[in-house]
RNA sequence: GGGGAGAUACCAGAGCGGUCAAAUGGGGCAGACUGUAAAUCUGCUGCUUCGGCUACGUAGGUUCGAAUCCUACUCUCCCCA
């Protein structure tokens, strides 16, 4: 019984900003003994994203602290569907589905934490494990009769949906996450479970199993909805979600994402998504003011979980290609660039082959090949002066010619600075 | 079952016989300014062989002419029983 932790874990999250509620005692409990706590993932996608990230941090720096992390992929769960935060009925999802997203979504989850670190080493759970033999029967006589219909109907997740209906399906849903810490508790003395605000609810539905069927204690800790200073969603892009796997968003998309981040977000975001200390941070917060257009902390951040996720390989790629893009892109240097560097610092670009380029106006070119929506809009935009070839500015009456290929092979398009499309000649 | 209101572009929402490819706001895209930020300002936001063509829930009708009037249908919302 002579634990002591690395840090304060609740303390350090307070002044990352990723502190949102926590059950009373649970900073004792950090305090006191090293804890078990665990994270739910759900396994809609074959791939986690950036939404993902907190959780994620999370358990981190649960171990970080000293404590042991589970990260908790629900092949149950997902089975079932989380209403949490839908507006509507969700779709469900085959087995098949399920189990392989489960599969790559544990391949990431693995990279985050440390797997042999003695009794703190971290481990993956699938609660379809435990679930796989109750059968209904059992669940609603040993668990469904600890939980009243009134107390899961008070929650918001279930309020929300009454006027437009909800399915017992997902009705139940905190139920079956309620028992996963239940079980881990009785089976793994897991005392903690954490995960975002809007896993409130269920996370209490769980520490309620435990205190009426185990008359046990549970603990419980959620870090707040990450927002951005606009408004707008955090997580998006253009193209959707902001994935973990490369083949989804290739890291020069996600390190551009980052790279986006605006002045008052990114003093919020360092703190949560980096683990550099608090005077690391306090510091470059301080630098970044005397000379925001150094964009040190867009720097910072976005290299770092660029790294993180991708590797030093896959941040070199993105950093390349910003230079190329955003540096002074001339169509010098694009020139110069080989060809495997061209298509690596290009991949996740939209591509089009085309057979014959002397001579054709640009107009069709952006209509036909599909970089834009029609004949009118690529004359609006070449009125707009936002299209450039090659990274230099075209007008509408720019015709090709063969010298446009570079190594004779491929053509850059642009339309205003984000926008790209890659013309590869057959 | 009875009564009422409505359905317009990505969204909200005006228009109520011609001047309507449709006001306005939001969103989106681009340009300027900057720092690949924010804010601000400006332009654009159906297709086209640039002659036109297709669009205002669906199908018909009236009219020289309809988003606008009439009929039927479908759907949505509200009130009463």
């Amino acid at each position: 019984m002579d634990f002591s932790p690395n840090y304060n874990l609740v303390e350090e999250l307070k002044w990352r900003g990723l502190f949102h509620q926590a059950v009373p005692g649970t900073e004792n409990l950090l305090l006191e003994e090293m804890t078990t706590g665990y994270v739910g993932f759900d396994p809609t996608a074959d791939s986690l994203h950036i939404g993902n990230l907190v959780p994620i941090i999370l358990l981190v720096h649960l171990q970080r602290a000293g404590h042991k992390p589970i990260a908790l992929v629900g092949g149950a769960t997902g089975m079932v569907g989380d209403p949490s935060g839908k507006k509507s009925e969700r779709q469900l999802l085959d087995s098949s589905t399920i189990t392989h997203n489960l599969e790559s979504q544990k391949k990431q989850l693995e990279q985050f934490l440390d797997f042999d670190k003695g009794l703190n080493s971290a481990e993956v759970v699938n609660n379809y494990d435990w679930f796989k033999n109750i059968s209904f029967l059992d669940f609603i006589r040993d668990v469904g009769k600890h939980i009243s219909v009134n107390y899961m109907m008070a929650k918001d997740s279930v309020k929300n949906r009454l006027e437009d209906g909800m399915s017992f399906t997902e009705f139940s849903y905190q139920l079956v996450q309620g028992y996963d810490f239940y079980h881990l508790w009785k089976e793994k003395n897991v005392k903690l479970q954490m995960g975002g605000s809007d896993q409130w609810g269920n996370i209490v539905t769980g520490t309620e199993l435990i205190r009426r069927k185990g008359n046990g204690k549970g603990f419980s800790l959620t870090a707040p909805l990450i927002t951005k200073s606009d408004g707008s969603k955090f997580g998006k892009s253009e193209g959707g979600n902001v994935w973990l796997d490369a083949k989804k968003t290739s890291p020069y998309q996600f390190y551009q994402f980052w790279m986006n981040t605006s002045d008052e977000d990114a003093e919020r975001y360092i703190k949560i998504f980096t683990l550099h200390d608090k005077a690391y941070i306090d510091n470059l917060i301080q630098e970044h003011r005397n000379a925001p257009h150094m964009r040190l902390l867009q720097k910072d951040l976005s290299a770092y979980i660029t790294k993180w996720v991708h590797g030093e390989s896959g941040y070199n790629t993105a950093i390349a290609a910003s230079n190329i893009l955003f540096g002074k892109a001339t169509s010098e240097s694009l020139r110069n660039l080989s060809e495997d560097d061209f298509f690596s610092i290009f991949e996740g670009v939209k591509k089009h082959q085309i057979f014959e380029i002397q001579g054709v106006n640009i107009v069709e070119i952006c209509a036909e090949s599909g970089f834009l929506a029609s004949k009118s809009e690529a004359k609006r935009a070449l009125k707009e002066n936002s299209v450039s070839v090659n990274s230099e500015k075209v007008t509408e009456d720019f015709n090709f010619s063969n010298t446009d290929l570079i190594n004779d092979k491929y053509i850059l398009l642009q339309r205003g600075k984000k926008n790209k499309f890659i013309l590869i000649k057959k």
